[in-house]
DNA sequence: CGCAGAATTCAACGGCCAATGAGTTCGGCT
DNA sequence: AGCCGAACTCATTGGCCGTTGAATTCTGCG
């Protein structure tokens, strides 16, 4: 194990993004509370000191490590461009894609791990949740109870997001994009238009 | 805050039932990691050495508080009898309904919200779902892909499950039992018997 | 070149936790 | 009545964690 000397290194040595990087995966593995400054700081090969001199705190660190690397909101609302003919299919299709891009640095498994007996954090995906895609969602379609209708499609995104990375349902974790979509998404047409 | 003398309490105490309750409430409430022993002795009204005392571990103690108060092989078998015409109705009936009878000490919480983060719970969870009730509804349904049909089942519910006890969306929390059932319902038996 | 400040490490503090072991009081069986 | 074991508490230990402050080395500007 060499131990590096003190002071800074040569170079730009990028390695605030490691540290962001690191966060966000260990954040998404195992959730706020269980993910320790220096699991961090050793999976970014780091001192401990470090990390919290760039953020501050762990609460610094986690809100800085949630930006997404894209805006979700416009991702949404060019879904709802197309009108709401095939919207289920396009939730479920988007959904899937953007894992696949996202890979283990993933901010939304981070954000719902976390939320798990850490209040902030579920405030965080409450307040996310609701504003870039339920009160969109709710305002497009133009039914009754557009809330509610939000609502029961977030839950079962939720039940997909839960399933596949925490639970591990072998069969839905092996299920390749189309059959997914096949499944889900005349679910999700369902809570958006059809009669409840 | 009056401390109590050391020794054995007079009559009959009911201390190691009030500590499963206790612990049951605690790991609903914030899962496994999150809960400590202190916090569980403390609500409990004894002394931590004593949880110890009566299961060993904190892990021990996790797993006797996740047994049921029934059992829940049983209430499936009991929905399965009925024929595969309208179970999936049956099955959000009844967990709702379970739901309510257990309130705050609800096991099946308690194992969702442990198994972020602390992988042995994610293998009970897991296990349990798989054979209490993923099992004997994959057999009981005769079509095709019965596996996958059931896991999709169990995403859908165990995202009801999340999305109102972990993120707490409003308008799925306020929402009454004929509501939710005529939302959940016809998903769950599509999921069993339609064309995929 | 000189210097302010950023990057980086080291060592340490106080806090909380699970677990342990020894000691105290009581119930129940003989 | 006597005693063994169960119920119960107290004090402590060792470990991990977040955070802090000082020390060291490098960069970039004037």
């Amino acid at each position: 194990m060499a131990k590096r000397a003190a002071g800074r290194r040569p170079g730009d040595s990028g390695t605030r993004e490691a540290i962001l990087g690191a966060a966000r995966e260990r954040f998404a593995e195992q959730g706020f509370r269980e993910t320790t400054m220096r699991s961090v700081a050793t999976a970014a090969d780091v001192d401990p000191a470090l990390v919290h001199h760039y953020f501050g705190t762990k609460e610094g660190l986690f809100a800085s490590a949630m930006a997404f690397p894209f805006n979700p909101a416009d991702v949404v609302a060019r879904m709802l461009e197309q009108g709401v003919d095939g919207l289920g299919e396009r939730l479920v299709r988007t959904l899937l894609v953007t894992f696949a891009r996202l890979g283990p640095a993933n901010p939304m498994i981070a954000l719902l791990r976390s939320a798990v007996g850490h209040p902030p954090a579920a405030q965080m995906l409450r307040e996310f949740l609701t504003g870039a895609v339920l009160d969109p969602v709710a305002t497009a379609i133009e039914v009754d109870r557009p809330r509610l209708r939000a609502e029961l499609c977030a839950s079962q995104v939720v039940g997909i997001l839960v399933a596949r990375e925490v639970v591990e349902l072998p069969e839905l974790r092996a299920a390749d994009t189309a059959t997914l979509v096949a499944a889900y998404g005349p679910t999700l047409q369902r809570y958006l238009t059809a009669d409840l």
